[in-house]
DNA sequence: CATCATGTTATAAT
DNA sequence: CATTATAACATGAT
């Protein structure tokens, strides 16, 4: 499911209890989503507060100390959500951390999701810059560029060390935008329109997806409620999955086909090959 | 029953 | 060594 605007809204949900205790840990050790850290070892949580939380790309940190922190990814199916404190374990439910005013819930039935616990002062140190940033300039991806000459555009674009955050929908949004078939090499690109779409469909996404439901209720989400949280009509993304969908721009029927290994839609008029 | 899903990663091949 | 391609992971929906 999520992508770095999903992710971000998924950060949200825990980040509303900012500033409370945490009176009790339940987890599910045998779920993979804890392949890289004893689910156990989540029990240090307890009695410390969550102070402050970030995300990047497709990762979120929630921070408990200045020198631990929980990180969590989502995978394909992972949610993050939160309940009332008397919520009762769900199906699918792997780690809840209660709070005295609330239950911080990671449900993930596909479990390609997973944890990571950190001790030291910041595990992020060394991470590239998100198209959203303004590191992520034209020099940066001049670079990517040309170190992956035989590349794929739509693999360039799913690579998290490239385009951290970049995931399926917004990869063939943006390759729509750019007016490039997804299959084309990185050797005939313009680093620029890379460059500027990359960032139009990452912040656009930030401001539809992300910000848009934020303002819309102050007393939290149903669990799963933000994925209603979709990009504007006038996005490939509406139209992307719709049998016979259509080009928002020419309306050509779209495209499919598998691309650097996922399924990828485009338009066969705007995007030539 | 077969196919597909907004993701990553270990391993192979070039 | 660096870059690129593919299979595998686990569950549910269609």
């Amino acid at each position: 499911m999520p992508e770095l605007a999903e992710v971000e809204l998924a950060r949200r949900q825990w980040a509303k209890h900012h500033g409370e205790a945490i009176s009790g840990v339940d987890v599910h050790p045998k779920a993979r989503i804890y392949r890289d850290c004893p689910a156990p070892a989540l029990r240090i949580l307890k009695g410390k507060k969550l102070l402050s939380s970030k995300a990047h790309g497709k990762r979120m940190l929630f921070t408990f100390a200045p020198k631990l922190h929980l990180e969590v990814h989502l995978g394909m199916s992972g949610k993050l959500s939160t309940s009332s404190t008397d919520h009762e374990e769900q199906k699918h439910d792997h780690l809840i951390i209660r709070t005295k005013k609330a239950a911080l819930i990671f449900n993930d039935y596909r479990m390609f999701g997973r944890i990571m616990l950190h001790d030291c002062a910041d595990p992020w140190a060394e991470f590239p810059p998100q198209p959203q940033d303004p590191k992520f300039s034209l020099a940066h991806i001049r670079k990517l560029v040309g170190r992956h000459p035989r590349k794929p555009l739509k693999a360039l674009l799913l690579d998290q060390n490239a385009c951290p955050g970049i995931g399926n929908w917004m990869a063939d949004e943006i390759c729509w935008r750019m007016g490039i078939y997804p299959g084309e090499l990185c050797a005939n690109l313009d680093p620029a329109a890379v460059r500027k779409e990359t960032r139009f469909v990452a912040l656009g996404a930030l401001k539809h997806v992300a910000e848009k439901n934020m303002t819309a209720s102050k007393d939290g989400f149903a669990p799963g409620s933000y994925v209603e949280n979709v990009p504007p009509k006038n996005w490939l993304f509406q139209h992307r999955w719709k049998k016979g969908g259509t080009c928002p721009k020419c309306k050509s029927e779209l495209a499919r086909d598998t691309i650097a290994t996922r399924t990828t839609a485009w338009c066969p008029t705007c995007q030539p090959s």
